[in-house]
This record gives structure tokens, C-alpha cells and sequence, in this order.
DNA sequence: GTCTATAACGCGATAGAC
DNA sequence: GTCTATCGCGTTATAGAC
């Protein structure tokens, strides 16, 4: 186990408290408090509130954006590249639940940094659609609207966040097995 | 077209604000600003903020029930009872999206009534499983985990609110059996 | 590296004039 | 019904002691 800095214990937490309460909500006392310290003694390790979403939020997009390049790029099937993604969203959903939360409801509060964001965000959806949309026309997947489609998908994997840690019996990749029958197969008999 | 009170107008003018910022980071001036008056007159026709978060979500999750007990309570098949899910959130979701982030994002920000909001929620969910579970004994769906194919649909619908306002040329009856169609049969081919 | 103290400001909410 | 002024408190952030 890497022993953790100061720094990153503080962002740690930080995402722990706005999974609970959201950005806005969490106050640099309630934080200070968390890490057992005075709210004037974060600032030794950090540089501003700001800051903290920031390094969570980036480092999180980024990830995303790693993965699916890979994915894109592969040789896979249309519908194997979907399970790669559903295996992508349950690993960082399920490593940094805390995380995922400021990613999905607080990435508004970013300042400098929203712009970046939304353009990693848009590129991710956009390739996501294009791996759709092939599927579509390989006669792989049913030649209905990619984007309900990916909005279906995509709205049932960035919520994992939510559902994972409360299911601690169910093996990831278990999880990822059902979740890619339910969501390519659908649930109809 | 009904005459609004001033009273509805601030909760409407407040739940657009509470999507585009959640709860927290809005603040009565805000809220005053886009009124056209100022923050101390607001208090002549709401009692409080928090009222104002109770207003929007207590109503919409009474507006959830409701539909539920109609649509549980009828001699519907597993599959019809879940198409009339799908088309009781587009229908709420179309007339109300700015409420349903406020549902879905800051009910965490309930004081009084957030006891009441959860066990709502939760005979909600109930309710869903059961439908879900009866279909699988019914042999009209598929033998997976309940929990994880309720968890897929209701995530979905949950979103529906972030993607309707940009879907205007989507017509809501063909969204509705789009969603049908891919939550229910999946987008394999 | 953590503390106390403090600055400068914005917050929700209220009182009282008009 | 809206205004100005204000209350008590929370906010981010910094300065300086230890």
C-alpha cells in the first residue's frame, strides 16, 4: 500500500463529504473537521476548495477519456467494445465511488476547468455514438436512434456510482456480466 | 392557461435555478435577482428556502406514487406495466424537468420532510421489483437479478429529465416506445 | 505542519418605513 | 408588496505564533 500524502488524504475525504452533502453543501470547517484539524490548517496542503474538484474531477475525466481511446481503436466487434466500456464504467465506478459523484453532479461548480471537461465529456459521447452507429450499420445491434441508445446505456453506467457500494455481495464481475445482458440483451424473454 | 400565483412563479423561477446549480449554491439573492425584486421580498409569498425544496420534490415524488399505485394495482402483464413506467417518468419528466433534478440531485437537502421523501422513494422501488419479480415467475422476462435490471430501467428514466429539454424535435410518444423498445428488448440485433 | 486570530465578505432571514 | 438596513452566522483565505 502507497502511503497516501497529506494532500491526497485531503482530496480523499473531501470526496467522500461530496458524494454525501454535493460541493456547494460542504464547507472548508466540515472538511477541516473530517481531517481533524482547523480550516485555516488545510490550507497548508491545498490551495483552494476550487482546487479540490478540480484534481477530483480532471484526474476522473481523464481516466474515461484514456479508456475509450482504447476501446475506439481496438479491433473488437461493435458489442465487444460495449462490454469493454460497461467494464470500464463498474472498475472506476467500483475504485472511486466518492469520486464518480463530484464527476456526475458537481462538475458545474468547476471554474477554469469546466471547459476542459465538457470537451472531454462531448468527445467521450461522441465516440461512443460512432461505435453505435458502426454496430448499426455491420447489422450488429437494431437500427434504432443511437442516441436513446447511448443515453440508456450511458445514463445506467455513470450511475453506478450510487448502486455499487451497497451491492458489496455481487463480484464486479458479476456485475458486469448481468449489466451487459441486461443492456445489450434487454430484460424481455 | 391557469394564472399563476406569485407565490408558483418563485417556486418555478427557483427550480430552474436549483438544475442549473443545485440547492446549495443558490442563494436567495439569486433567486430574487431573477424575480426582479429583492431578496427580503420574497418572504411576503414563501416562508423559506427549504419550502421551497419541499414544494417541488414532495410533489413530484406524490405525483411518482400516484402513478405507481394506478400502474401496480392493474390486471396489466409484467411488460405493460413497465411500458406505463416508461411513459409516467417521459410524461412527468417532460412537464417538470427543472423539479426532477431537484428530486433527483438535492433531496439529500430535505430537513423535515426527508424521512417522508425516502419512504416514498423506497415503496416506489418496491413496487417496481415486485412488478419485475412477477414477471419472472410469469416467464415473461428474462431470469436475471431484479436488482440489477431495476437498477439499469429506473436510473434511466431518473436521467430523463437532463435529456428531454435537448430532444425537443423527439416527439414524447416516440420517445416513449423507443425507451420501450430498448429497455425492455435490449439493442442486440 | 498545525495552531489561533482575524479580515472581508456573502449567507438566510427579519424589522420596519413607505 | 417592495424597499433599505441590519442581525447573526458561515464563508474562503491569510498572518503570525509555536
Amino acid at each position: 500500500m502507497k502511503t497516501e500524502t497529506r494532500q491526497q488524504e485531503i482530496i480523499r475525504v473531501a470526496a467522500k463529504l461530496f458524494k454525501e452533502k454535493g460541493y456547494s453543501a460542504v464547507t472548508m470547517r466540515d472538511l477541516a473537521k473530517a481531517m481533524g484539524i482547523k480550516a485555516a490548517s488545510l490550507y497548508n496542503h491545498i490551495n483552494s476548495k476550487q482546487d479540490i474538484l478540480n484534481t477530483i474531477i480532471i484526474s476522473l475525466a481523464e481516466e474515461f477519456t484514456e479508456g475509450m481511446k482504447q476501446i475506439s481503436t481496438s479491433n473488437d466487434t461493435c458489442i465487444e467494445k460495449l462490454k469493454k466500456i460497461i467494464q470500464l464504467h463498474v472498475n472506476i465506478s467500483s475504485k472511486n465511488s466518492y469520486g464518480m459523484a463530484s464527476l456526475n453532479n458537481d462538475w458545474m461548480h468547476l471554474e477554469t476547468q469546466r471547459t476542459y471537461y465538457k470537451k472531454l465529456r462531448s468527445d467521450y459521447e461522441n465516440d461512443f455514438k460512432t461505435i453505435l452507429e458502426d454496430g448499426i450499420k455491420a447489422g450488429e445491434i437494431v437500427n434504432a436512434k443511437p442516441d436513446v441508445m447511448m443515453f440508456s446505456i450511458l445514463t445506467t453506467l455513470r450511475s453506478l456510482y450510487i448502486w455499487i457500494p451497497k451491492k458489496e455481495d455481487l463480484s464486479l464481475e458479476e456485475l458486469t456480466n448481468t449489466l451487459s445482458q441486461i443492456l445489450i440483451k434487454g430484460i424481455n424473454k
